[in-house]
DNA sequence: AGAAAGAATGTACACGTTCACATTCACTAT
DNA sequence: ATAGTGAATGTGAACGTGTACATTCTTTCT
């Protein structure tokens, strides 16, 4: 079933048929609708190969996931927001988009960037890539429109979209602040990772326009892992510092730190309260509710979406941009203010 | 940049080019190496659509994701898993994997699939159909290879996939059984989905072949929800039912169930034992940490692959099949014998 | 009524591959 | 030497669509 056979069945040429197919102006209302009556009757729908040939257009975006998003650094229901984010705006613009992972990771990458190269894509969209610099600059090299989620090279020409880990950072410890906490104890991340890094920047910003000089003996690292939170959290409290207030940089180290409070009979938030950060799926659901820092996932894929959409429908060559979005306090109860 | 430019500059006609790119055994090995090192030079790679538009075969594999999948009801960690093993696979085999998103659930969703079809895919995959029957004939009634992953129609001629429900369930409340329990209270999920159906059905299953007939009195109903196994948890408590160990259908509830315990001052395991369903993230983390079900998630997207491939390549209409995988048992601290 | 203008439709080629078929080449057997 | 053979390469059509240009039809204006 091709353009021809309907343009037989409607005694028109093809060219007519495409016409209708691309809503051309100059097609008689009369004619329109009858072929539009055969293209339904034979449920026609017209190749796509043959218009991406003649076009040079796709209508296909690859997303390139690396391997380190199934890590636990990286909250796992941040996936689902996302995508469904990227896949509903782009569908809406006639978009398809599909699929890359590299689970390789550091070091590798270059077969994922390979395939994603020879399936002839309008654009790219890359989640996830972190340190691997040698993947970054191979990358950099591609003639392709690309867009950058969740990092960012200052060096390299390569537009990008993130949350702002040092604005959320900076709320949290904000909030704590504003409600009279002054010791405020912090539990770093994983400080080889760029939001490691960025929201230990955010959590000293507060403290220090706040005039609260940040004690280095209450801050830790729990490298973005429950079992390292825990006993980080022990030897804390273990050692004898004050703190009436406590904010970590993921919700699974609040989980480890919980759990390691309610080992040393101290009450959350009566004798300490507790900030998170991500919203991930259990922060609402464990006792007390946590409260945390929630980072947009549906609109920052959107967002994505719309970047990358520019950047391919654009005539000219667009130029670099850096979108930061804001994210947002989520009050639970495992704050309150200090006694 | 074309198969043209790559002969002229390699002095050979663009056919022989084309037997070059695939691997034709009627190539020289000399000319075949200068061809080659030109399309290096070059950094050339074909133009898929030509090839699609020649072949009719376009390499692009279709999922289409239902909206509940976004809702608490299916654990979101479930969504990278699957999708990991379904690239993987597809990537190797040469096909990409091209995302659709149904938000409107149930009733609609007619709409994602005219984006498909107008998409000229290989091959469909279709993640979370549930009881929209409507959209389910709409689907049947497509010519195209279909894969139904997570749900199943007995009346329907589509293949489908998905982890055994019943024989996680039977596992779990088996592991009870076999550590000594007899009073196993069960915490039904939502009736309304087949998980929830096959779960109990797999808890009476085990049940009665171990000769213990379950007591109506500490049969609960949770419908998938964390604050609704709390209420039921406690009422059961509070009714006065005796059982030393409970079965939840999922881990959120389970997590309802922990909290209520704790709250009535129940310890687990040591006062009643417990046994989650999923594998979510925070199974591992909590205090305890808890025995639950694990579902194949990489391996059945793998699998899946597998499927849709030998569908899309196999020569002839395939048979229907129903694939069943088999889940696991992990245990953790939440479960010990009873007093 | 006839010409001019513009709307509607048709014709033919281009897009970049693959493939069937035709041709040439290199080598062997007579 | 020469026909015969199979390997290596070349030629040209086909895939299904969009589109520039050509043609026809319709309307309007004088």
């Amino acid at each position: 079933m091709t353009i021809k056979d309907i343009a037989n069945l409607a005694n028109v040429s093809h060219a007519t048929v495409s016409r209708v197919l691309n809503n051309s102006p100059n097609v008689k209302e009369e004619t329109r609708q009858r072929v539009m009556k055969i293209i339904d009757q034979m449920g026609f729908s017209p190749r796509m190969s043959a218009r991406a040939l003649n076009s040079g257009k796709n209508y296909n975006i690859g997303l390139l996931i690396l391997y380190d998003i199934f890590k636990s650094q990286f909250p796992t229901d941040f996936l689902p927001g996302i995508l469904s984010g990227l896949t509903r705006e782009l569908n809406k613009a006639g978009y398809m988009l599909s699929l890359f992972l590299d689970e390789a990771a550091d070091g590798g990458g270059m077969e994922a960037v390979d395939a994603l190269l020879n399936r002839n894509l309008d654009g790219v969209i890359i989640l996830g890539l972190e340190t691997n610099t040698r993947l970054a600059y191979r990358i950099s090299r591609i003639h392709l429109p690309i867009l950058l989620v969740n990092h960012r090279f200052d060096d390299l020409p390569i537009s990008s979209i993130m949350a702002d880990d040092v604005q959320g950072a900076y709320v949290a410890t904000k909030h704590l602040l504003d409600i009279g906490h002054r010791r405020i104890a912090f539990m770093e991340g994983d400080p080889r990772y760029y939001t490691g890094r960025a929201r230990k920047e955010g959590y000293l910003l507060a403290m220090r326009e706040t005039g609260v000089e940040p004690d280095p003996a209450i801050l830790c690292v729990g490298m973005y892992d429950e079992g390292c939170a825990y006993e980080a959290t022990l030897s804390l409290v273990n050692s004898g510092a004050r703190f009436s207030a406590m904010f970590a940089s993921n919700d699974i180290m609040a989980l480890g730190i919980l759990n390691a409070l309610a080992r040393l009979q101290l009450r959350v938030p009566e004798d300490v309260s507790l900030v998170g950060f991500d919203d991930t799926q259990f922060a609402m659901l464990i006792k007390p509710p946590l409260t945390t820092i929630k980072k947009p996932r549906t609109h920052l894929g959107m967002e994505a979406a719309g970047m990358i959409l520019s950047m391919v429908e654009g005539e000219k060559e667009a130029e670099v941009r850096h979108v930061l979005l804001k994210t947002s306090l989520i009050e639970r109860a495992s704050t309150c203010p200090p006694r």
